[in-house]
DNA sequence: GATTAATAGATTGTATACAATTTATCAGTA
DNA sequence: TACTGATAAATTGTATACAATCTATTAATC
């Protein structure tokens, strides 16, 4: 690999980097809902300035993965009850929308469906693995490849913020552990995508968001389970 | 009116502020696409340092009303008929689903209608003054007051976006005048998610985008109408 | 000992300085 | 004149310095 010419150039990919590194460690729950997100040590560990990096929380902030408080700092977001179903509820309708397409578009984009199926081989290895972070990550990226796919990018972008949330949701109110069934329902729905069955796709969609669904406890009570939040205060889980 | 205590508890509101005062611009057509937004002008113009306006400029971007190209600054969008396509594509399924929600929940947010008609009365008075710039604003914060109601934080946010940008599709591909039927449409529409009839409230803003999409020429020859981009030229029309 | 007040330390928010790059200006040449 | 190349000016991209604010620690008081 040549060095790059200057080191301008690299900045917007360096950007990108480090928001996939955050992005990516809220898809796989290292990065804990109301995790401290501190400028100087991120800075530290990316080896950039705090300019770099409030850049980077100023994006994950606009995508509702990330908080400012003022003066505080920014922390990864903690969707209460009412913030999770809105945010899934906006998710069934972005997501059944995106199947429509795709299942509409099968015909002239089947190459890429291979890409597809290999991203669920994948899942199943890190699943077989035990590896629970990959697997979950990968299943966020099977989603938001499916959202590519739809040709729509406003589409594609509104996903690529609902996901990482629903992985905040996932950890902060999953009662019952994931039957591993989710993976077979991605197999499941792209096999019904490929012959362009979009009546066919859409159920299967809507019951693979049933089944995420199923296994938290939104109910009023729920709320109690992030009990700093309870108690008005935070977990500093950042290291320095 | 008193004097804040410090300089910084403000910065939030003077954040908002610089973005609306854009924003509006945009809604208004004042800020035509294309158009180079420097960062030292803007600097001067609302009498902060570019960082302040280089986060603005970043939450734009990011609502894709505005374009950063690397090392040349940040431009107004200029959506090709295919990001057209998308973008209007988008914006129904949005507008629709907010339909239906607040129709779901007329009886219980009765209260808030009628500052809708209020809008609606501003918005023919600016019509009648033939001030097309207020009234064109005015439309569009009719239908981000609509989002606001849906209760879905996600879908509103997302429609914040989609606004403007229809703004700089219709600036850039409207070919017949806008005729005045649109402020009625409104208003007819409102009656029926009042009665929270949701069948007809979705029927009527169905054919209220149609007509905003009939306006537009989006066939494939339309790109021409943007001389500036055929040539690869850019058009500057920020003073300094 | 518990509670409050005062101080020191850590962290964010903003402006600014400097480097990298692009854009504009202007000779020089055919 | 039209075109090329070199130089200067303007502009963006990043790091850093400093001010404002919050947090933690310690001292003082009851």
């Amino acid at each position: 690999m040549v060095e790059p010419k200057s080191t301008r150039q690299k900045s917007k990919t360096q950007d990108q980097h480090i928001y996939e590194e955050i992005f990516d460690a809220i898809l796989e729950q290292r990065l804990w809902p109301g995790t401290r997100l501190k400028e100087e040590s991120l800075g530290e560990i990316f080896g950039v300035s705090r300019t770099i990096i409030r850049r980077t929380l100023s994006r994950l902030a606009h995508e509702r993965v990330a908080v400012f408080e003022p003066n505080r700092g920014a922390f990864v977001a903690e969707p209460d009850v009412s913030d999770a179903r809105q945010i899934l509820d906006a998710r069934r309708l972005m997501e059944l929308a995106i199947v429509e397409k795709v299942a509409e578009r099968a015909s002239s984009i089947k190459s890429e469906f291979k890409k597809l199926y290999e991203l669920i081989e994948q899942e199943h290895k890190s699943s077989a693995a035990a590896d629970k972070g990959t697997a979950i990550r990968l299943s966020g990226e099977f989603h938001l490849q499916l959202a590519r796919l739809s040709g729509n990018k406003p589409l594609e972008g509104f996903l690529h913020s609902l996901v990482p949330q629903t992985s905040l949701i996932i950890a902060l109110y999953q009662s019952k552990e994931g039957s591993r069934c989710a993976i077979d329902e991605h197999s499941r729905l792209l096999d019904a995508l490929k012959l362009g069955d979009a009546a066919l796709a859409k159920r299967l969609m809507g019951e693979h968001l049933d089944h995420i669904e199923d296994r938290l406890a939104l109910d009023e009570s729920a709320g109690n389970r992030n009990l700093a939040k309870v108690f008005g205060r935070r977990a500093d889980k950042a290291g320095a």
